[in-house]
DNA sequence: CTAAGTATTGAACACATGTTCAGCCGGTGT
DNA sequence: ACACCGGCTGAACATGTGTTCAATACTTAG
């Protein structure tokens, strides 16, 4: 485990607004609360990104690496990214809500890889097949996304905090469940979406 | 269908303010940006919501109003709120991440209300049992909200503007057939977890 | 019509913000 | 020894911020 003190004052400016941007979203921070957090002067985060947008884009770099490098050949497209360490996590969630053009990116590659990874699965037959892969894609990483973008909510209704594994655990769990054996016992919502669609498309 | 011009003032603002914290962000937001959308002096909107923080009260206020007058007798707990306008979509999904006192309590009581629906549901037969009902009530609406947080990447990926219903329907549909039929044809990704999950509590 | 009260404004204030700049410090090469 | 150069700082600047206040227009009651 690292200690903040022995990392080179660039890594501890980037670490420190990861942290700040994720908590309190990025227009809401100030330069100065993150030179402080880095113990750092104001004037020196300047110097080494140009700007805070400069700050920011170093801080989409650093989670896009850190994402893209954690396991690009692994199974799970998206696991590691849950798995990430938390900062990471709950800036990832502020720049998706952003929309700033890398979340975009990087959203676009998870649900393209999510796409590859589950037409293998249903060459393979774990993975039922579908009407629109590309919805399905896009749908499935939205709720495994979910989770790290309402975490703070999640957590509190679930108890223990946020951060902690075994309050994870529980949702994983019951969306495994919903994933494998179905949340509905019959299509009576499915087929009513399907008529409501019809009759709109007629 | 209103039109802007017919509305008080104070209503104008607070429009014009869920509108713009919804696309910027509430800390992202000016008090006279808002005051130059709703066509108004800066110093009026402080004049009727006393300031800023109280704007922002006053729109939490209104969007939970305006989801529980909904329809608090409905059948599907969060229909409504999927086709509220789309301001106030956008809105609710800074909130819930902003994480205000309001925004937690609406996703409790949304979270509340999903679960008896659920429990209904098993009673009547057409939701299946699971192991853990809460977890299964949070998880599912995060799911639900997971679109209406991400709606821009979503959107972008799946074709057409993010507001417009057509390109909802799809992800929308795609749920659905993982809801009912299931995604996983079997259950080794539930089975490994499940593993994982008893060797670390032993 | 007058009085009262509300809606609304323009100008101002105090403060926080992002950014600039001239200079200091400490190590490195010559 | 010197010069040099990058990391680093304190003070300053211009601008944007939330908020205040006295004063004006407008509506409504007596």
């Amino acid at each position: 485990m690292r200690s903040a003190s022995d990392l080179t004052a660039r890594a501890r400016i980037r670490d420190a607004a990861l942290a700040r941007f994720g908590t309190d979203g990025i227009a809401g921070t100030s330069v100065r609360a993150v030179a402080a957090d880095a113990g750092v002067s104001p004037a020196l985060v300047v110097h080494h990104f140009g700007s805070k947008e400069g700050l920011r884009q170093a801080c989409d770099d650093y989670v896009l690496d850190s994402i893209r490098s954690g396991g690009a050949a692994a199974s799970e497209a998206l696991g590691e990214v849950l798995q990430a360490a938390t900062p990471v996590r709950r800036y990832l969630a502020r720049a998706l809500l952003d929309d700033t053009p890398a979340a975009g990116a990087l959203f676009a590659e998870i649900v393209d890889r999510t796409q590859a990874w589950l037409a293998a699965g249903e060459d393979e037959g774990w993975v039922r097949g579908c009407a629109d892969a590309r919805a399905r894609a896009v749908t499935y990483v939205s709720w495994l996304l979910a989770p790290l973008v309402l975490g703070n909510h999640v957590g509190r209704l679930l108890g223990g905090d946020p951060a902690e594994t075994t309050t994870a655990v529980r949702g994983t769990r019951a969306g495994l469940e919903m994933l494998t054996n179905g949340l509905f016992a019959d299509d009576r919502w499915l087929a009513a979406f399907t008529a409501i669609d019809e009759r709109k498309h007629r």
